[in-house]
RNA sequence: GGGCGAUUGGCUCAGUGGUAGAGCACUCGCUUCACACGCGAGGGGUCACUGGUUCGAACCCAGUAUCGCCCA
């Protein structure tokens, strides 16, 4: 049955067709299906503590094109979402919204209120329970925000598939896969020089780093050989405040100028500590005086030779990023503990100032400092230089220090089918350049604990060796506040008891196991076997390093395959600047004005045209375009149906090949074919702006050129076969567009497919290009070209004469090869009416000959 | 400094060896019975640059420049 609205509209359908698929469970997951019916999404959690952007419109649009697709292929679709609340953009978040502070020293407060005026400067301290609290609180109210702007983009999620990154089951698998680790050898912990941000207090891993090029100076100090102190030996450092620090001396072992000095000793001047002279090729002769400085630790570059050289360890450089307090032994001569006084308990800013003076009275600094530019470590989320302090963390074998894990790890990358094919060789540079193991443990407050505690000795010192591991069964566990076997809360942080770790772990330890998390392991058996390993991971770039690799590893590790066997790469969002878009430039647009200016069908139409991994302009115009395509659907719609519903008799299933009767119908009905096979083509590569581009340009070319040859014969003033035809063929053409456009604009073709159909067409199989073939008989599409082309030159004929399109032709005459001369013979018909011609004639040319016309306008 | 990608009409972009394309914008028309939220027609580009391969290059190769991203 047909119903046809009067004025077919694009308002009000989304919250129509979004309530319609959620009462009836349009993409609820049946998991009764086998994995080789299932086609399983590991959705990007988005970071909920973050502002809804077009990026996020963006790149998830993309995906879900590709699980309506596969949806319409027949595949059961796994497409859960999960929310990304752990870790430090929560935690700001909480601050700055509630005014709070986490101390944990701080006991728990029942019922507590945060200030009714949040004050930045006067931040509420409160308990790591509180806090967690309220990051409980307002990551759930984020969640809201966020689903409501995914249900109105129509993204086909099954939302009884949702996960917290911090909810409990995530946190059971975190700590189940971590412990996993630490049985199998692959965690450990370290005592090890740890990149440290000052700010946030805790150790940041190599995927967190970032260089920036900062100011700073050259200070030429000099120190005396311990064999001729006359002879100083200058070295340029930018970190003077480190003197006290230091522990050696390094040149290039082919350097001349130094070669006599390897093995010697010299004085530090100020602290007057004897270090030793070294040669290392990592110095570079280049840089500054080719002679180094040597400190526990100013940069990396220390750390290697450190470690290379077996040298000392004496940190000056305290957690809260202060120079120690107290004089360190290291440091005997009377007036290097004065002059240490002057710098003790100082912020490295004001020690390097100070430490100038000194060095300046001292008369141990040559000239003026030279100021340059340099790259230093940040914290990709910090505010200040990144220090290098020695503390136990813990750590996951990622390869980093293993040539054969690395090795198998490269080849895990190799096998991934990545979308494009190039995002592979970020994977391989990053691999290739890791240095060291991942370090998982930060010392947060709103995370997964790291799940261990140690055991003390009769002193209370921990016994880092003694790792009481909880069972399996008893996950998820906090230290903090739950208690080991054998022991009990008495005994916590007491001589011969026990203490809990106090970290949290790194988000990516976490968020590396979404598709064990949303796949059920290790809870679910039964789902995990079906949708594990998953199909496809959609991600940006940016993260291949972060949030690919560590998936990989973790999969690797624990389930010994690939998590995935597609990546889909999606590229940015640039601002008309081709700038990254960004809140700080103030070139954010709303996601959900957007989507109300112009229709979400519109908004996903321009996500849809930008090709995977590819940046992408945010293009108003795009979306007008979208707009207007969908309203064209929706007109189109209405016509192809009314004048179909006219042949009472006919419907789909009773359309045959022998209803097709006219050349220029089975023409149309064979390049609809092969647009269908290059729509499937190009979505089995998982490019869908190539199936929508090709999708488009046929529908275009139907409602325009199509449309307008047959729209008379179909009116049919007297129905012969060859109206029918023409209705069948308008009625088979609108059926398979609508699917063919389905992944792209669910609701505006949900809303005429519900004019003619019962059932969602979402579920709906994706078109049949075999199908249409047989349909269309042995149509050739040449015989559409030429009579477009034919068509064209009449309207050509009529606009330059500045005429109506309706106005009467009184002749035509087209001349061209004997093909095209046959083509307009077979749609002289059509041509006929849809040019009110009141005469068409033919000449035949040579084979090669284009075709002309000769069009005779009627003389007014 | 290394890697990856991009560079095509005013704008946003298709186009992987054979006559340069689309949409928007622009110009000129058209009350046409699906659609004025519309329809038709038109103007506009030495395909970033320099060399090379080829009968033939936007496309393949080498280099240069500019932009973006990732990494040092």
């Amino acid at each position: 049955m047909v119903n046809i609205p009067e004025k077919p509209s694009l308002t009000g359908i989304e919250e129509k067709w979004a309530k319609t698929w959620q009462d009836a469970g349009t993409y609820s997951f049946d998991r009764t299906k086998t994995r080789n019916e299932i086609f399983s999404i590991d959705t990007p959690p988005p970071t909920v503590s973050g502002s809804l952007h077009v990026g996020h419109v963006f790149s998830y649009t993309h995906t879900d094109c590709i699980a309506r697709y596969k949806r319409m292929r027949g595949f059961e679709v796994f497409y859960p979402m999960g929310w990304d609340d752990n870790g430090l953009p929560t935690e700001r978040r909480v601050q700055n919204y509630f005014g709070v502070r986490c101390d944990p020293s701080l006991p728990y407060v029942a019922d507590y209120t945060p200030p009714a005026k949040p004050d930045a400067k006067k931040q509420d301290p409160i308990s790591r329970k509180n806090f967690i609290e309220l990051c409980e609180q307002l990551t759930i109210e984020d969640e809201v925000v966020f689903e409501d702007l995914w249900r109105r983009m129509g993204l086909s999620i099954d939302w009884a598939q949702t996960y917290q990154t911090i909810d409990k089951n995530a946190q059971r698998v975190s700590q189940l896969a971590f412990l996993r680790n630490l049985a199998r050898g692959e965690a450990y912990q370290s005592e090890a020089p740890t990149l440290w941000d000052v700010t946030f207090r805790t150790a940041v891993a190599q995927a967190e780093l970032e260089d920036r090029e900062v100011p700073g100076a050259y200070h030429r100090i000099g120190f005396a050989p311990t064999e001729n102190p006359a002879n100083k030996v200058f070295i340029e450092t930018t970190r003077p405040e480190l003197l006290a620090a230091c522990v050696a001396l390094v040149a290039h072992p082919d350097d001349p100028r130094y070669q006599p000095l390897f093995g010697t000793n010299v004085i530090t001047p100020v602290f007057g500590v004897e270090v030793p002279v070294m040669a290392h090729t990592l110095a570079d002769p280049e840089k500054g005086s080719g002679i180094a400085m040597v400190c526990t630790f100013g940069d990396l570059a220390d750390v290697t030779w450190w470690r290379e050289l077996q040298l000392p360890t004496r940190p000056i450089v305290g957690w809260d990023g202060r120079i120690t307090s107290e004089t360190p032994p290291w440091i005997t001569t009377r007036s290097g503990k004065e002059r240490f006084a002057a710098i003790a308990g100082t912020t490295s800013f004001t020690a390097k100032q100070r430490m100038v003076e000194v060095l300046r009275e001292s008369g141990d600094m040559m000239g003026e400092p030279k100021a340059i530019t340099h790259p230093v470590k940040f914290f990709e989320k910090g505010d200040k230089p990144l220090e290098i302090v020695t503390t136990r963390q813990w750590y996951i074998a990622n390869g980093g220090r293993d040539p054969q894990l690395r090795g198998e790890l490269l080849e895990r990358g190799r096998e991934i089918i990545w979308h494009p094919p190039h995002m592979l060789v970020r994977y391989e540079n990053w691999v290739e350049g890791l240095n060291g193991d991942w370090l998982i443990s930060r010392q947060r407050f709103f995370g997964v604990p790291v799940p261990v505690w140690y055991a003390l000795d009769a002193d209370g010192n921990p016994d880092y060796e003694q790792v009481l591991a909880p069972s399996e069964a008893e996950l998820p566990i906090d230290p903090s506040s739950d208690v080991p076997a054998g022991y009990t809360e008495e005994q916590r942080n007491q001589p011969g008891g026990f203490m809990g770790d106090p970290d949290v772990m790194d988000t990516w330890a976490t968020s590396s196991l979404t598709p064990q998390i949303a796949g059920g392991w290790e809870r679910d058996p039964d789902l995990f076997e079906r949708v594990f390993p998953m199909d496809m991971r959609p991600q940006a770039h940016e993260i291949i390093r972060t949030w690919l690799f560590s998936s990989v590893v973790r999969a690797d590790l624990e389930n010994d395959v690939l998590p995935w066997k597609h990546a889909a790469i999606s590229g940015w969002i640039l601002d008309p600047d081709r700038k990254k878009m960004s809140k700080s430039k103030g070139n954010v647009v709303t996601p959900m004005d957007m989507l109300d200016e112009y229709s979400s069908d519109a908004v996903r139409y321009w996500a849809a045209s930008g090709r995977p991994g590819t940046d992408t302009a945010f293009d108003i115009g795009q979306m007008k375009i979208g707009r207007r395509l969908a309203i064209k659907l929706l007109n189109a719609s209405k016509f192809a149906l009314t004048l179909s519903a006219l042949s009472s008799d006919q419907d789909r299933t009773s359309i045959t090949a022998a209803t097709v009767s006219e050349p220029v119908d089975q023409a149309l009905l064979a390049k609809l074919a092969q647009t269908v096979e290059n729509a499937t083509k190009a979505f089995e590569e998982f490019n869908y702006a190539k199936a929508l581009d090709a999708t488009e340009a046929f529908f275009w070319e139907f409602t325009d050129d199509y449309v307008e040859l047959v729209k008379e014969r179909a009116y049919g003033e007297t129905v012969g076969v060859n109206t029918q035809s023409a209705r069948a063929t308008l009625l088979i053409t609108l059926d398979t567009v609508l699917r063919l456009f389905a992944p792209f604009l669910p609701f505006t073709t949900e809303e005429t497919w519900s004019w003619f159909n019962k059932e969602s067409i979402h579920t709906s199989p994706w078109p049949d290009s075999e199908a249409l073939r047989a349909l269309s008989t042995q149509g050739d599409v040449a015989v559409l070209t030429t009579a477009t082309e034919a068509l064209r030159m009449i309207r050509k004929a009529k606009s330059e004469a500045k005429l109506s399109m309706r106005a009467v032709v009184a002749s035509a005459e087209f001349t061209g090869s004997p093909a095209m001369i046959e083509h307009i013979n077979l749609v002289s018909t059509d041509l006929v009416s849809a040019g009110s011609l009141e005469l068409i004639t033919t000449a035949t040319a040579s084979e090669d000959a284009m075709l002309t016309s000769q069009i005779i306008l009627v003389e007014q």
